[in-house]
DNA sequence: CTTGATGCGGAGGGTGCCTCCGCTTCTTCT
DNA sequence: AGAAGAAGCGGAGGCACCCTCCGCATCAAG
C-alpha cells in the first residue's frame, strides 16, 4: 500500500484495525462496568503482574465477579483487552502531542512507550505462551505502535530536531531494550533513557 | 585465581561453590524426602511452569504437604533448589562426556543446554523477579555453566573439530537465542540449531 | 408504561496456599 | 539391644482464589 504524504492516513487505519479487534458492549450500564474493569484491570496488573486476583479486580471495580466473567470470559481475555487499550492510548497521545515542539513531542512519548514497555513486557509475554505472535491482536499493535511513534520521529526530523540517519525501527529497539532493563533502582531507566535520547538529537 | 594447565580445577571449584549453597538433609528419610521433592518439583515445573501447584507437587513425591513446605519454605526456595540442581547436572554431565569425541561431546552438551534454557528460563525469570541479579546463586551457576561448556569447546577446538576463533561467551550467547526462540514447531530449534552448530565446527 | 431482552451479582463447589502440632521414625548413647 | 530425645512427617483447617450458574434488577424500544 502507498503512504500518500500525511502520516494520520496509516493513523487512522491501524487505529480502526485496533478498535475492530474490541467491540464495546452497546448497553449503558454494560459499558460502564466494561470500562470500569478495564481500568481496575490495567492498575491491579501494573500492580501485581500478570498474577492479580481477577476477584480483587473486580472488587475494585466495584462490579460483581460474574460481570467480570461475562466481559473476559478467561484471564487472557481481559489480558488482551487491557493491552489493546494501553496501545490506543498511546497512539493517541502520539496525535496529541502534535501541538508540542516536534523534539519534546518525541521524548515525552518515548518516555511514555519506556514506562508501558515495562509494565506491559509481561503481560505479552504471558500472552506469547498462550497465543501466536501473528495472531492479528499482535499485528495489528505492532502496527500502531510503529506508526505512532513512526510519525513522532519524522517529525522532528523534518523540524531538524532529530539526526536524520535513524529509523523508528531502530529507536524503538533501543528504547524497548532500555525498558527491559532489570533494576532495583528507578531512576536509573530514566538516566539511561536521557543519555540514549541524546544520541539521537541532531548535532546543533 | 590462576588457572592450571588442566580445566578440572576450575570445575571442581565451582562444583563446591554451588553445593555451598544448598544443605541437604543428614537424616536418611529426610534425605529421602528431599530427593524425591526435588525430583517432582523438575517433572512439575517442566510441564506446568513456575505456576506448577506444589501441592500436586507433594503427591507426586509421595510426601505431606508439609514435608514439602518444611524443606522449602517458600516456592522461591524450591524453584531455586531445582535450578542448581539442573545446573549440577549440567555440569556433571560435560564431564561425563569425556571418553566422547570432542566434538560430539560438544554438540551432545549443547542440545542439552538448549533444553536446559528453554525449559528453564521462565524459572530463571521468575526468580529475577524476586532476587538480585547478582546473588550468588546466579554467580555460582554463571560460572558453573561457562566452566563446563568452556572446556568442552577447548577440547573440540584443540583437537581441530572447533573453530578456533571463538570463544564460549559467544558460542553461550548464541545457543541460548536460539533456545529463547518462541515457535510452535518444535523441531524448528532442532533444525537451527544444526545451521548454528555447523558455523562453528572447523573448516575441513 | 409495559415488556421482553440484556445484564448483574454473589452463593457455592472446587482447588491451592500455608501453618500448626500430635504422632512416627531415626540415631545415638549406654 | 534398648531407651530416649531429637528430628522429621503429614494432613486437617482456615483462608483466598477460580469459575459457573441462575434468580433478580435494569434498560430501552414500542
Amino acid at each position: 500500500m502507498a503512504v500518500k504524504g500525511q502520516m494520520s492516513d496509516t493513523t487512522i487505519d491501524t487505529e480502526k484495525q485496533l478498535t475492530g479487534l474490541r467491540q464495546r458492549p452497546k448497553r449503558a450500564d454494560a459499558r460502564r462496568n466494561y470500562e470500569a474493569l478495564l481500568t481496575a484491570a490495567a492498575d491491579a496488573f501494573t500492580e501485581h503482574g500478570t498474577a492479580a486476583s481477577l476477584e480483587d479486580i473486580a472488587r475494585r471495580a466495584e462490579v460483581g465477579i460474574g460481570t467480570l466473567y461475562r466481559h473476559f470470559p478467561t484471564r487472557q481475555a481481559l489480558l488482551e483487552a487491557v493491552y489493546i487499550d494501553e496501545v490506543e492510548e498511546m497512539s493517541a497521545k502520539a496525535a496529541d502531542l502534535g501541538d508540542l515542539d516536534p523534539w519534546d513531542a518525541l521524548v515525552a512519548w518515548l518516555r511514555q512507550f519506556v514506562r508501558f514497555a515495562g509494565t506491559k513486557r509481561a503481560l505479552a509475554d504471558e500472552m506469547l505462551n498462550t497465543i501466536d505472535a501473528e495472531a492479528p491482536v499482535f499485528t495489528a499493535c505492532r502496527a500502531a505502535i510503529t506508526d505512532a511513534g513512526q510519525m513522532l520521529l519524522q517529525r522532528a526530523q523534518d523540524a531538524g530536531e532529530a539526526r536524520k540517519d535513524t529509523n523508528f525501527t531502530d529507536v524503538g529497539r533501543m528504547v524497548s531494550g532500555i525498558a527491559s532493563i532489570k533494576t532495583a533502582d528507578p531512576g536509573q531507566i530514566d538516566r539511561i533513557l536521557d543519555m540514549a535520547l541524546d544520541g539521537i538529537r541532531a548535532v546543533r
